[in-house]
DNA sequence: AGAGTGACATATT
DNA sequence: CAATATGCCACTC
């Protein structure tokens, strides 16, 4: 597979009614400062099919990235948050409210196996 | 092999 | 608030 495997690995464990941002899952994955290949990752997952929660991910700002190429996703993206009880403020989640901890200690990751 | 692109982040203007 | 600039790197011509 890809680089990627690891980063929906992350993902994986996000809880609902919680959110993180790119910057936050590439440090988590070990790709800190490499959000761009986070949100390059949840690109090719398949959004109707996937045991990813890939609408829990948002950018640092508090908001739902949007793109041309996602064609309205965007919209789907908000109504699953809200869904889980997540509270859009002018389009934006606080952060400092819903942003997702991970569990301390040590994390999966390549380098360290086990 | 080189150039362009992008579900990002941070800093600056 | 919005527009730029730069760093980042896998992927696609």
């Amino acid at each position: 597979m890809t680089v990627y495997s690891h980063i929906y690995d992350i993902v994986r464990l996000i809880p609902s009614g919680r959110v993180a941002t790119y910057g936050q899952i590439a440090e988590l994955a070990g790709l800190a400062g490499k959000a761009r290949l986070v949100g390059y990752a949840l690109y090719q997952v398949d959004m109707a099919s996937s045991d990813i929660p890939w609408h829990r991910v948002i950018n640092a700002q508090g908001k739902v990235s949007h793109s041309p190429l996602r064609r309205g996703t965007d919209h789907w993206q908000r109504s699953l948050l809200e869904q889980e009880g997540i509270v859009f403020h002018e389009d934006r989640v606080d952060l400092a409210h819903y942003r997702w901890h991970p569990p301390l200690g040590r994390f999966p990751s390549p380098e360290d196996p086990r």
